[in-house]
DNA sequence: GTCTATAGCCGGATAGAC
DNA sequence: GTCTATCCGGCTATAGAC
């Protein structure tokens, strides 16, 4: 009845969404089948596998990420306004697909074939952030604590976007942008 | 051949490994049981069911968390000593177990009968936290964001300590304690 | 306390009619 | 493009021997 394009992307959203609720392991394609409204065997006319369907959320989003941070890093700015930008594409990218955030955040484990190639972008994402830290440290922007807890709270905090945004349904971005940014780099303290 | 009780605990801490690799859903019986080195039905002479694991594990941190968060709110302290003994909480108990923290944080929604009990205690804390966060906007010593994006920016990093935490080897504990409590309260920015 | 064997159910995926 | 029917393997848990 619908198109294979639309149905498509219908059961990709769908199913990024009951990642979030239960991960990936406890999902069944019958669970999936239910809430697209179809039957478990016609997803199969739109997709190839339950495999494929989280490769494919999670490198739509992943590549998005690597991408950002490198022109950001080629930005001629300081490291605070570095981090900053860092801050709004996570908040921006967070705000277009929380659902497909949380299978990258918690279901990466299951990435079979594409598992490596995965990892690599992490690395390369995580190795680029490193960067502007250690360059902020280098020319005395940013404190000379270690680095590795520097970049655990930041990002751990960025990470965990996709468990907040959703529940702001009148989501003002550019606000949200500036408080977190100013809590992230100035602290909480008065 | 081992007693019961040592061999239970050894379940319990085996299990929490490996839900904190692949998450609830996705370790089998038969996983747990091959890494304890018995047989999947042997497990049955310790522990009812692959659920109690969860619940045991869940149940064990989440009580101290409680207690712990409720102990803080009645000190005599000001805001950011306080804010600074949850942090101090947060490191201690994630580095007393920091496999049973990631179930804590990411298979709670497996629980079946005590899911309840579970959000129960979660909404205590995070009340209590809250309350810390707002006398201390009210008595001036924190900054008047959006309280929500101050609980959200912290708790979210607290949370996540226990992907850091068992990769330092040598932990410092009460170094860690300070130089966390320096970044989440004073920011990163010199 | 551990084993082998197995019950009973549910998982992903395919075949073929409409 | 969706359906019904089904394969077959893996799942939790139990029975009963040692």
């Amino acid at each position: 009845m619908k198109q294979t394009k639309d149905r498509k992307a219908e059961i990709l959203q769908t199913a990024a969404l009951l990642f979030k609720q239960k991960g990936y392991s406890a999902v069944t394609m019958r669970d999936l089948a239910d809430a697209v409204g179809i039957k478990a065997a016609s997803l199969y006319n739109h997709i190839n596998s339950k495999q494929q369907i989280l490769s494919e959320i999670i490198f739509a989003i992943a590549e998005d990420f690597t991408e950002g941070i490198e022109e950001i890093v080629a930005q001629e700015t300081n490291a605070q306004a570095k981090l900053k930008a860092v801050v709004a594409q996570h908040i921006t990218l967070t705000a277009d697909n929380p659902y497909g955030m949380a299978a990258l955040n918690n279901d990466w484990m299951h990435l079979e074939d594409r598992l490596e190639y995965y990892l690599k972008l992490r690395n390369q994402y995580e190795k680029r952030f490193r960067e502007i830290v250690l360059n902020g440290q280098q020319s005395g922007q940013l404190k000379n604590v270690s680095h590795e807890i520097l970049l655990f709270s930041v990002l751990s905090t960025l990470r965990n976007l996709y468990l907040w945004i959703p529940r702001k349904a009148d989501l003002q971005k550019e606000k949200l942008i500036d408080d977190l940014s100013e809590i992230l780099l100035q602290g909480v303290v008065q």
